[in-house]
DNA sequence: CACTTTCGTAAGCCATGACTTACGGTAAGC
DNA sequence: GCTTACCGTAAGTCATGGCTTACGAAAGTG
């Protein structure tokens, strides 16, 4: 019940940045947003949803705050997308050979036959 | 660049059931609607995001039309994610080693002397 | 041809949430 | 102790987007 708080958090164009910037490292807070185009509470916001999904932790360092990944919600993203991917793989192969795309036909390739049952 | 709409689309709690339910094979968007809270048109307005997202694609049966999973858009995110984790994981033992995680002190454990430089 | 089924789109309503400014609280510097 | 730096929260504003009903198009049914 956590992939789907980190999907929303990720949705965000904003938060996903914060988030990616953080990939680099640890990155306190003003740092974070001397380098979007929203001011430093948006980014105190933000920090608060990833940390309630599990995508960042942080850590005090005098009066400034550190945030970094937290590799426990990727993670949990990341197994739910997988077990996702093998299922949804499968389905498509026996689309795939049930019903066979329409493919824009080579030059000179007559139309595909349709069968009438 | 299309990662970015893969998320956005999965973060809709409506639009995931959609897609969920597709990963089981393909089925019309009346069947679709008739699992769901939401009505016929909502459903049809869902499944043209993802469609645009690349994470289903849809065929005519008669007068129906049946979605199923698109493995393009979902490999797409996939990919972001495992690229990602993999730079995540790397900060995050750097992280680690430089900063050792607080933990909270087992019965008898003295708790962690902090240096001062 | 009339009628039904299935679906996509348009228009409008309304809650969600992302952003802002204002404020208070804690730690460092002098 | 006083001032400055850094940050989280509160309150309010406003656009985004998810939902509904209404309508029209395309294909099956009789």
């Amino acid at each position: 019940m956590a992939y789907e708080s980190a999907l929303r958090c990720l949705a965000d164009p904003t938060r996903r940045r914060v988030f990616e910037r953080l990939r680099e490292g640890p990155r306190a807070v003003g740092e974070l947003a001397a380098g979007l185009p929203v001011s430093r509470p948006a980014v105190s916001q933000h920090l608060k949803a990833l940390k309630a999904a599990g995508l960042v932790l942080d850590r005090a360092e005098g009066a400034r705050r550190v945030y970094f990944i937290d590799p426990e919600g990727l993670g949990e993203l990341r197994r739910w997308l997988d077990r996702f991917w093998d299922q949804a793989l499968d389905a498509f192969k026996h689309e795939a050979e049930t019903h066979p795309p329409r493919r824009r036909p080579a030059r000179g390739t007559p139309p595909p036959e349709r069968k009438k049952p």
